[in-house]
DNA sequence: GAAAGTATGTTGTAATTACAACATTTCAGG
DNA sequence: CCTGAAATGTTGTAATTACAACATACTTTC
């Protein structure tokens, strides 16, 4: 299993080798590798497993009854999935989730959580709530990508947001075409045809997931 | 101030009265009321302040500079906002936070939440955990209600969710025309006209805010 | 209960998108 | 360096939506 990446992870912050190793314990933990395309979730099932990608990624997504799809976030490695469900285990999921690329993902029981000694507990809830918070001004941003009501205002939204999130007008994306169609909630095909036009009018370059914002 | 809507609240679950009094002194707990259409924040303000809708409602919204207006969530009395920005309070405010209607707000304050003694704050940290995770799952559904591309699809989807919150056929709904179409981020005009035409197709009927999916 | 203001419904047209079908490019194995 | 598979780009048409303008209904206030 790949300690560093969990050591590094947001979750385990404050924690030292010795109780993390502990922790791993206490909550089950179980790594699982999963080929591209491959299910980890589906909706309607009932999880208590908080989930921690430590290769690969995941993309967290609603498919509806005629195979469309809507990618609500790509969760990459070092990032966790699922907390809100593992949390709450009462409720079913109302998402899919599906190894974007060949990944792994190690998923620790928060059923547990109840049997860890207090002073451990409060510190792993306040490191939670981290994760949750994070999460959803994730789901935020989500929200302002697909506001515009059209193709061209949707790309520059979301252009704008990973360019300054990088500090740069020349970054990668973490999206291949037709998922960044899917998160956008748009065409595969209008989306390439408004890319094109929009490097014809000199707004952006573009080659494959390389963006450059001019 | 309302002290039996706050004692009822999620982030009370569990604490007694003295203790509520005590920690509503420690949060610098202050009560203030909005008109219909106030501003409570605005997008880029930066705040620590956990806030707890005790009347009316409020509006997290995103309002681009051509006038559009997207509403994420509608905030009713009995919850808060805002804890996202409260918690991870170097954040700026992606969103712009309305009164709906005449609205009381309570703001506590959550920087104040280093001062209190450890047992208190682990039990205030898991009720926190408990409203974060909850307002996860109602981003995660208004991501389902926009997701259909069209606008009977998203109408549908919506009304479902209601439905089955309510488990009836028949329910209110606490949207007017303007918000549901700033909601399902529809055109109001175009919204209108598909509930004309669900009505005329027998599959809804509708009057103001009442439905009833047939 | 009239008037003014707000909310909702209707309609037509221009613009945009969905969808399908196909062309081109890229990439991984053999 | 071929070949097939996958990803991306292009195009045309039908369907849908945006937008504006106006009609109707409902509320509030005096």
């Amino acid at each position: 299993m790949d300690i560093s990446v969990l050591h590094n992870s947001i979750l385990f912050k404050g924690f030292d080798d010795t109780e993390i190793s502990e922790l791993m314990k206490a909550l089950n933990a179980a790594e699982k590798k999963y080929n591209k395309g491959a299910m980890i979730f589906s909706s309607g099932e009932i999880t208590d497993k908080l989930c921690f990608v430590t290769a690969g990624s995941v993309t967290v997504e609603s498919n509806d009854m005629w195979g469309n799809r809507t990618i609500l976030n790509l969760v990459g490695k070092g990032q966790f999935f699922a907390e809100s469900y593992a949390l709450l285990p009462d409720v079913p999921m109302l998402v899919d989730v599906c190894a974007a690329e060949d990944c792994t993902v190690v998923f620790l029981s928060m059923k547990s959580l109840a049997d860890l000694n207090d002073t451990i507990r409060a510190r792993l809830l306040a490191n939670l709530l981290t994760i949750t918070t994070r999460k959803n001004l994730h789901l935020s941003s989500r929200s302002f990508h697909t506001a515009p009501r059209q193709v061209r205002g949707r790309i520059m939204a979301y252009l704008n947001t990973i360019s300054v999130q990088k500090h740069s007008r020349e970054f990668d994306i973490p999206f291949d075409r037709q998922q960044l169609a899917d998160y956008l909630n748009v065409e595969r095909s209008v989306l390439s045809n408004e890319l094109s036009k929009m490097q014809r009018d000199g707004l952006i370059r573009c080659r494959k997931n390389h963006f450059e914002i001019i």
